[in-house]
DNA sequence: CATGAATGAGAATTCATTCAT
DNA sequence: AATGAATGAATTCTCATTCAT
């Protein structure tokens, strides 16, 4: 019904996307396993019973929150990236102006827990796996290359491959992104900001022709 | 049936490794919550009880085998350092080594499974995470920096403040282990070899005076 | 079948009572390490987990049961008291109806119970056994010295100690108590109902002027 | 070997006797369910294993202990009735010296710890419960009973039945131990030696012509 | 004889799932 | 549709007993 209904997904009302919301809150916390449904009811103010209502199980429910996550996620990004107007000015410009949408997008929390989950739960679920790695991942590093490539056209930027300096890209903003969620456990970091220009410094020095 | 090997006492002073051991690959695979006491004992080749007479109960043993692995992985990468004689050569024929034994280091199915874990599990143990994020992470990282300040001082490398530095270089490697661990998700990524030279050529590249 | 007795919600309220209750057996055959959950549920008929929802585990349980059964003599033997209308007739008679009382009640296989269970197991919950040595046993005296205060000023009796008669008197019914139920093993002994004249006829005979 | 030997135990040698006598602390304090081998082994200073060289398995243990204490309890009690001299002097004079001893004995951990698993444990043990019946109450009785039937005889005494007398002495000094060993929780009670004197005074009034 | 590490059956506890209301 | 008490299978944890040394 709304824009984002995939065909695996129920249209999405008010009850699922509490508990759905729940959901990516308890099992962002303690992954698949750790999470108990009652938490989940209880966040969700929603009763136990309510949950199998609207999903059979306890890991359709993290598959469904998962997905839901990853489109959700794709949504603001895709929004973000076209707000930055990245067809305008120089190739640099655009580029600031990604690397810090981006620098935003990957500080949400609907991200960082997406990230924790990737990395340890959805080994178990690879076609989430493989949604992630390609909606997500690749999809967001073609509005990099796009940028490099024209940059790299304009004589702007050195002539680099543009996938390989999206990946560049992607890795130093995504690990950063991490530290800098843990920030109480990473003294030496500036602020988000600093972080921010430090990067985009560095990066931009590697494009120099 | 020789002296080898009978059911009972097969090397005493074995069984807490063994079990850290089987601990280690069970909670990699499953985290803390999804992984069974059960699974440990059977692949660590021990009684279910016979755990409890090294560890207090499971999360002891999580905590344990973390910390563990975590010394462990410290040590090989000192030695991986040490090895890779840093102190003769360029700058850069320095960084280069380094480079190579940290790619080494980092596909390393322990830092891998640690890499993961931290990501989901240690939200509950703040004490192992700030044993990471200062023994393993801040001080992986000292290597380079000093390494990148030679370069500097030589006028090898441009004027970068190398703690900076270092924590480009580390994020480039971080993220890109865990996607190649992870390869069979990102087909547009080449070997692992090819992975290191372009991660090598871009990361010096923004070095370079 | 009808709206009785359904194997699920039987009759809400009642839950704790049929746990305690189911308890109250188990325990008191073999005390709070030998009663096995698995068969306090089934005598409640009950599941295993039901019981976690009344009582967060078996000590909790125990501490309850002991509890709500001191408690429920307690107000029996008030009962009792109140019912031997003892301030009518000579402190002999009165005493003798009070006797005839305690003797029914400490032959109740609830306080027959909860003397083993003070015996053995209260030495690890202090709080239970001085609520015990006060509400039951200590009030329980007052009773009767009530009426031996009465029966010493009307001339009825000797100048003794209420207190201390008091004490003598619980002391013998008590003791007697627990020898006739375990008569199998006191074959001297004569039936209940001689048991209980002896007791009064010497212990009047003891506070005669 | 010694004089204690019955045909079902073995001779005991310092080590089971050393383990005995853990036995009795641990199963005195927590009974036979609650006490953990490994404590008693502990206690004994003994390893786990070693008290399987000399008792098939903890119920075994329990019994042989509870025996054993009996035993050892009879003969204590023996040796203090006959150290009481009770041939000699009024009958009053006796059964004054005899309370004493008694009273000696009674307060004795050894048969404090042997009154409590009397209570619970040996409904499951009825041979042991018989023994101490016949063994320890009964035959203690009669060590009264025959002085107070000699005080009969001599007119020191009322015309009452001595065994009767003799339940009623044993009930007030039985009730009254297990009180003082507890006396934390019964404030009101004065010092062993006067509650010594408030029993001998009462029971002695009973028995007055 | 003595040891104590190892065992595994058994007991306590948890929690996803069901279902009468 | 919604509830939440009840269930019982699955899991953690305990401890009597064994046995290689």
């Amino acid at each position: 019904m709304t824009l984002l209904d995939t065909p695996r997904r129920r249209a999405p009302e008010a009850r699922p996307t509490q508990i759905l919301d729940a959901a990516f809150h308890e099992f962002g916390e303690r992954g698949l396993a750790g999470a108990r449904l009652d938490d989940i009811a209880k966040r969700a103010q929603v009763a136990k019973g309510t949950i199998y209502l609207y999903f059979p199980n306890k890991e359709a429910l993290f598959r469904e929150m998962v997905h839901t996550t990853m489109v959700t996620a794709l949504a603001v990004a895709e929004a973000e990236a076209s707000k930055a107007g990245f067809l305008t000015g120089t190739a640099e410009a655009q580029l600031r102006r990604l690397g810090e949408g981006w620098w935003t997008f990957l500080r949400t929390e609907r991200v960082q827990v997406l990230q924790r989950l990737v990395s340890l739960e959805l080994g178990q679920f690879p076609d989430l796996m493989q949604f992630y790695a390609d909606e997500v991942i690749t999809r967001g590093r073609r509005l990099v290359s796009g940028i490099i490539a024209r940059g790299v056209e304009r004589g702007e930027f050195r002539n680099v491959d543009p996938q390989l300096a999206a990946r560049m890209f992607s890795s130093i903003w995504m690990s950063h992104s991490t530290w800098c969620a843990r920030r109480e456990f990473f003294k030496t970091l500036g602020s988000d900001e600093q972080v921010l220009v430090e990067m985009l410094d560095f990066y931009l020095y590697a494009l120099r022709p």
